[in-house]
RNA sequence: GGGCAGCUAGCUCAACGGUAGAGCAUCGCGUUUACAUCGCGAGGGUUACAGGUUCGAAUCCUGUGCUGCCCACCA
């Protein structure tokens, strides 16, 4: 046995653990059972890391999520579970298409169209490669126990064939159709976004009042207007009593003189300006809505580059960013224009992805169907029998309502509720190259769904891709091996625990929730468990244009792996944003650093004391031991007792915090204090010697899966005899 | 407009019905053979405000005020 260093170095040890974990083999539960370090029997625990996007690097949030994660993990498996981290990113077909056409404009001036499908997609997959490769190295950095062997991609063979099945599934059921709807338009990125992926931005825009016959409507955006012909006012309301449904009355509008039509719709607020208002329904979600109650006529206005039609007359041609001033001016002229109100804040609908204005249009699109009644087609999902008539909807409700899912904290559950029952048809279809085409084959009027084009000439694939969220909802069971019946998907799924941010609730774990339980017939996961945002020490988002992003890696360089897990940890309940600062992460390397001197001390204490095994139990040392040594002992009992509950109620900050109250304030301050003079004594030395022994190397144990790197090298250079495993899959002491 | 959370020592948070705690920061003292990435000690709070329930309230109820977040088709 070497003497420690004065102080601990995490920069030269951390690298050298993970090898050796690594080495080892045992992220993998194969080889765990193999060796019977786990029992082939065992609970099976598993976790699917929520695969981060291959569009840069790893941010705070991600270490946040690796450190509770690997935290669970690490105790399960010390436990004795069969215990399963599966790593992988994702694709993320928009956010990473849009950051290659950025590069490609900086870089070389060229887009995505003058380079053509193919070469962009080579650029494409380059640049997702090489931010792969970095990715999973921080990954490392952080001290992450997963097993790379079963490592996945969203977009890789196994994956693509999970996406065929799925879609090829719902697509027969009818859960999938395709229909011409109203859609989120990105005219800067010529794709659609889902309802979810849009950014509200408020912005102050002039409002103007209009002369409508003898009405008067308000817009914010007059250059939608010029087919308008419906005029709605709600039912009740008594200024328009004379009014009736479908009324037809002749008056000048923009082009000229027209027919309006008068309908009566309870959606109108008559509060608001004059209850009158006519309709765009080609570029207005609401509009769209009251066209289909009324069966109505809809006239495009604007095409997918912003421009203006032919409708527009003389402003054909014109984009919308440019033609209000000048048909102002026009409709003022005609004596149209009653007033514009200068202050009016309006909600701008951006794409989040790209940042592109949304113009709403009405297209031909692939959506997935969350009211339509449909057969389980699977036995064994409580509450709900094989054959029973259900919707995509309901089961995602049922399983959350009757508990067989559980989100921490609770209150998202709620949230999550509301999200559902507000929940419309998911378009599932995107206009970008990078992701998953489309598996859908046309010649003349046939269609054919299949992963490769079906016999004969002429078929031609649907040039879409997938919402990126499609393939990731297949995440849990498609990492597993399905729709292949693999022995991995029979063992760990439903997977145990879904860890992310509470910011993809319901990007993620909704349309989870929805897939499993169709294609699976089981629920993904029993616990979610939300963690908070990463923000800096006032409080404010982490960004690069403010400049107060503190970057993982510097972390770990400067202050250790160990430090940054911890300074993520504590103080953060599920679900509360975490303050991050340098002095935090400063502070736990410290205790990392005590954690190893207590070490030297008691290193050097016990050096000529006849040790057995201290990881094992008290056995029957226990009748020699003095009183205050037992009662270090049954104090240290409570810790141990107090600790694993905390985990196990997922309470990891409390957990954590705990554990660097006692290990600092108990046992070092206080307990080897004291012993300092009690080993003195030749009558009280030993007892105490054995007791320093095992409350060290079980808070080593108990402090592994916080910080494993600091706990597994004092093990390896202190305690470890030659035959043995790594302190990682030791047993938990309990 | 609807909903959710928070408001406790300078800062970050804990106590969730029984005399208000920790870490960091501040100040004083100390040690240099476990650790200065240290030890001992001190100061500092009518727990946002106003009512109520209770023998007793940060803790339960009602209301008010801020702060933050989410949802929503006010043209």
């Amino acid at each position: 046995m070497k003497e420690l260093a004065r102080a601990y170095n995490p920069q030269e040890t951390e690298n050298k653990i993970y090898k050796l974990w690594e080495k080892s083999g045992f992220f993998n539960p194969d080889v765990l059972v193999k060796k019977s370090i786990i029992k082939k029997t065992a609970k099976p625990f598993s976790i699917v890391l929520p695969p981060p996007n291959v569009t840069g690097t790893l941010h705070m949030g991600h270490a946040a999520m690796l450190a509770i994660e690997d935290i669970l993990i690490r105790y399960h498996r010390m436990r004795g579970e069969r215990t399963l981290w599966i790593p992988g990113t994702d694709h993320a077909s928009i956010a990473t298409e849009s950051k290659v056409e950025q590069i490609l404009i900086k870089k070389e001036d060229t887009t995505r169209h003058e380079l053509g499908r193919e070469e962009f997609l080579k650029r494409v997959h380059a640049f997702a490669k090489e931010s792969h490769d970095g990715i999973m190295h921080q990954v490392k950095k952080m001290g992450a126990s997963l097993d790379w062997s079963r490592e996945a991609y969203t977009l890789d063979e196994d994956r693509a064939l999970a996406v065929q099945t799925a879609f090829a599934k719902m697509y027969t059921e009818g859960l999938i159709y395709r229909g011409d709807r109203i859609v989120n338009w990105d005219p800067k990125m010529q794709t659609t976004v889902s309802d979810d992926e849009i950014e509200w931005k408020e912005q102050q825009t002039p409002f103007y009042y209009l002369k409508y016959g003898p009405f008067t409507i308000g817009s914010a955006r007059p250059e939608t207007k010029f087919g308008d012909k419906y005029v709605v006012m709600h039912p009740k309301d008594k200024r328009y009593t004379q009014y009736k449904q479908g009324e037809q009355i002749e008056l000048d509008w923009i082009g000229g003189r027209i027919t309006a039509t008068i309908i009566k719709d309870t959606s109108i607020d008559m509060d608001f300006g004059t209850g009158v208002m006519t309709i765009t329904p080609w570029h207005d979600k609401t509009d769209f809505d009251i066209a289909l109650r009324h069966n109505l006529d809809t006239e495009q206005i604007i095409d997918q580059k912003g421009k203006l039609l032919s409708v527009a007359g003389e402003f054909a041609g014109i984009h919308i960013k440019k033609v209000r001033p000048l048909l102002a001016r026009k409709l003022d002229a005609m004596g149209l224009l009653e007033k514009v109100d200068e202050n009016y804040t309006n909600r701008i609908a951006t794409n989040s992805r790209g940042g592109g204005v949304i113009e709403p249009q009405i297209m031909r699109q692939w959506f997935i169907d969350v009211e339509k009644e449909f057969p389980f087609p699977h036995a064994g999902l409580p509450g709900v029998e094989k054959g029973q008539s259900t919707t995509l909807k309901k089961l995602m409700l049922h399983v959350v309502k009757t508990k067989q899912i559980e989100i921490l904290p609770k209150r998202f559950e709620k949230t999550y509720f509301h999200w559902i029952e507000n929940l419309r048809d998911w378009c599932i279809s995107r206009q970008i190259w990078f992701g998953h085409q489309i598996p859908v084959w046309y010649k003349d009027k046939e269609i054919k769904v299949g992963a490769t084009s079906p016999t004969g000439e002429g078929w031609e694939q649907d040039p879409d891709t997938l919402d990126t969220w499609f393939s990731s909802g297949l995440w849990t069971f498609s990492t597993l091996g399905w729709p292949k019946k693999t022995k991995d998907l029979q063992t760990y799924h439903p997977t145990s625990v879904l860890e992310t941010g509470y910011d993809i609730l319901f990007f993620w774990v909704a349309r989870m929730i929805l897939m499993s339980t169709y294609l699976v017939g089981e629920i993904p996961f029993r616990t979610v468990y939300l963690h908070g945002l990463v923000r800096d020490e006032q409080g404010r988002k982490m960004s690069k244009s403010i400049g107060n992003v503190i970057d993982p890696l510097t972390m770990i360089e400067k202050y250790g792996a160990d430090a940054t897990r911890l300074s993520l940890i504590i103080g953060a309940a599920p679900g509360n944003d975490l303050k991050l600062s340098e002095d935090r992460v400063r502070g736990y390397r410290n205790f990392a650093n005590k954690l190893w001197n207590i070490a030297r001390f008691v290193q050097m204490s016990t050096q000529d004391f006849a040790r057995e095994s201290p990881l094992q139990s008290e056995g029957d040392s226990l009748a020699k031991l003095s009183k205050e040594d037992t009662k270090i002992l049954s104090d240290f009992t409570k810790i141990k007792k107090e600790v694993t509950k905390l985990i196990e109620e997922y309470r990891l900050a409390k957990a954590a915090e705990t554990l660097y109250h006692y290990t600092w304030h108990i046992f070092a301050d206080k307990v080897l204090e004291d012993s300092k003079k009690v080993l003195e004594d030749t009558k009280t030395k030993s007892s105490r010697q054995y007791i320093l022994l095992l409350v060290l190397g079980d808070l080593l144990l108990l402090l592994h899966p916080f910080t494993p790197f600091v706990t597994e090298e004092i093990y390896q250079q202190l305690l470890l005899t030659d035959n043995k495993d790594p302190l990682m899959v030791q047993k938990w002491p309990i």
